[in-house]
DNA sequence: ACGGAATACTTGCGCGAGCAAACTTCTTGA
DNA sequence: TCAAGAAGTTTGCTCGCGCAAGTATTCCGT
């Protein structure tokens, strides 16, 4: 096998290459500062945190546990932490901790969470409507989730 | 036309719907982040601040007016100001006022930059090609840039 | 020609969030 | 059984960056 010299030349990326990495980039700029801006004038709420709130509502017992709640809202453990510190303080969430293993914290949505949420709901769902999905045909959709999709394949989404 | 009342219900999202807008964050998410983890390791660089120094290589003389790099780069005018600050003050760019107008500020990459980027290049096209674009199929790339190139068409991240 | 609006950039301020390290609790191998 | 290490969460520190306001310059209507 031939190994690679510190000179080689590698070929540079061609336009469609570019073009799928910098509309990648932008198009998620762009989509998620809009529905941000929205959610937080209307709502006071952070996409993060919607989103937060979005999973646990939809979660068994309404809770989850922090690690996977980080993966699904796409933050650190730590960052988590200070999300849900926040929720909590806002009365949105509560922790509580495992009966099986004391390592444990769950996050649970609380019953004034469920009502900010669902005021939320309708912003959230006319953003991506506008900002997304209305401006991609069917076709489109299908190879954008059929092409992101499994680039996030070890982030475990509920579909 | 029917007017929408306060209390008519809009239909949720479908699966598709979910799948598209969620694989977009997370797909986002994780490439980046893995890039820009690549690019901090090797050579101490942000992904923001890379890019800058890539846009500014392969501008008109080497340099860009800070408002033109901001969208670029997506980043507010003031987030440029201090990136462009602090790429400065690392001697890979250097502010050069606009003769013909006294608002203008460009920014112009310095040889160091140059070198720096150059550097760093194969780093970056390593990371968009292990983490993108061998991770799509042609016809998907396509896809890609097809769906999402016209949703930031228009102007590239102004709100 | 002049004063108000528009444009281009910079600064004050604050917050969200990542990394590394510190705890705590559970697991495992000898 | 008892370290040693792994797993889950939180904290200290730091920094990037957005918003709103401030400054400098240019444009435009009258």
């Amino acid at each position: 096998m031939a190994k690679a010299s510190a000179r080689e030349q590698v070929a540079p990326l061609d336009r469609r290459e570019m073009a799928a990495w910098h509309s990648l980039i932008h198009a998620h700029a762009k989509v998620t500062r809009q529905l941000e801006a929205d959610l937080e004038a209307e709502h006071g709420l952070t996409l993060p945190g919607y989103e937060v709130l979005a999973h646990l509502s939809e979660a068994p017992d309404r809770r989850l546990r922090m690690s996977d709640l980080a993966s699904f809202a796409v933050l650190t453990p730590s960052g988590l932490t200070r999300l849900v510190d926040k929720l909590s303080a806002a009365g949105l969430v509560e922790r509580a901790r495992c009966g099986a293993d004391a390592r444990v914290v769950y996050a649970v949505i609380t019953t004034e969470g469920l009502r900010r949420l669902r005021a939320a709901y309708p912003t959230h769902l006319r953003g991506v409507r506008d900002y997304l999905i209305d401006r991609l045909g069917a076709k489109q959709l299908d190879a954008l989730a059929d092409a992101l999709g499994p680039l996030s394949a070890d982030c475990p989404i509920r579909l």
